[in-house]
DNA sequence: GATGACATGTAATTGGTTACATGATTAG
DNA sequence: CTAATCATGTAACCAATTACATGTCATC
């Protein structure tokens, strides 16, 4: 593994200790909680990340001692991580995206599935969106009643709301273009 | 790399060998104007997927010779792999999606971001937002007019152009609420 | 004494991309 | 003669996930 070479989400670690300091654990459920929608980190993947992030001086750790639970090893944002940081989030370049929807994919093929079982994929599928979707505005909600300054985690929120509701409303165009109102006494 | 293993990028290739036998680069080409968008697969990476599919007895490979051009392997969809790929389009498990949007990492910082390369990330992105919307919509429009018959193809692409007019809304609602109106006298 | 939250890590594997290597043929 | 398209593949690398391993402490 290059030790140089800095991830995006080697960036997302120093931005979250930007915010304040954590171990790893804490990390992990700090990232589950705030950027795991738009940008999923696993624990173990966290923990090889401040590893490397360490021998770069991006970050620093200190030993503490709990009485109530395991020892844990905090990890601090030096001035090297800061402005590596900063390098980052100033630099405008946006690298292509490349999303992987599976859905679409069963969906290109559609013509070959059978009906009831395209129909249970899609109706699936809107389930599924549905209570995401609403998990998204009831986060949205939260954070504009009580945290109203944390204007970015908000954002971030609303788009994952407005992506949802767009999906929502794509399947109901796709499902009504699949099951076709029952045809009249003309065909 | 197991054998047995399906991926969805093995299917993907199983399905469009269903609709024409084809050679791996021709295979890449159809790939990058078909499913690229929801589901994008390098011509390496089709190669060594062929090669697989080939000792699972799902395709089968003739040489064609050319005068023309250089000679190719055409691969055709075994009934096994016909079979493989029904399988897979007919059962509804829907794995969890895990979307990687770089773009909300950063505005997730924007804290910590100069106000005017926020500015400029998120102009940048709108653009870039907008045109490929609008390649979208043409794409949407052109199967519409000549191909009317081939309705899974224009829902994937209708699936772009809506979730990218959902994210151009979410650009503009976004940007609005960073560059609040100009403060009349009352602030 | 079992379960679950807290805590840290290693090793193997996966699914895929990038870089490299080679060569035929056609169009400008 | 040069660039572009067609054609096939190997090797190296990469970011990340999954499986595994170990252990503390508090609560029920």
């Amino acid at each position: 593994m290059n030790q140089k070479r800095m991830t995006p989400s080697a960036y997302a670690l120093l931005g979250l200790l930007d915010h304040a300091p954590a171990a790893g654990y804490e990390l992990g459920s700090i990232a589950m909680r705030t950027i795991a929608h738009f940008w999923p980190l696993t624990r173990t993947h966290i923990y090889s990340e401040l590893a490397r992030l360490e021998t770069l001086g991006y970050v620093a750790a200190t030993d503490v001692v709990q009485q109530s639970r395991p020892d844990k090893r905090v990890f601090t944002l030096t001035p090297a991580g800061a402005e590596a940081l900063d390098e980052w989030l100033n630099d405008a370049e946006a690298p292509p995206e490349r999303n992987r929807v599976p859905v679409l994919l069963k969906l290109f093929f559609g013509r070959r599935m059978r009906p009831d079982r395209l129909a249970a994929l899609l109706a699936g599928y809107r389930e599924r969106a549905q209570a995401e979707r609403d998990v998204f505005a009831s986060i949205v909600d939260d954070l504009a009643a009580h945290h109203p300054d944390e204007i970015y985690p908000r954002i971030t929120a609303l788009y994952g709301m407005r992506q949802l509701d767009a999906m929502l409303s794509w399947l109901h165009e796709t499902e009504a273009l699949l099951n076709p109102p029952r045809p009249g006494r003309r065909q």
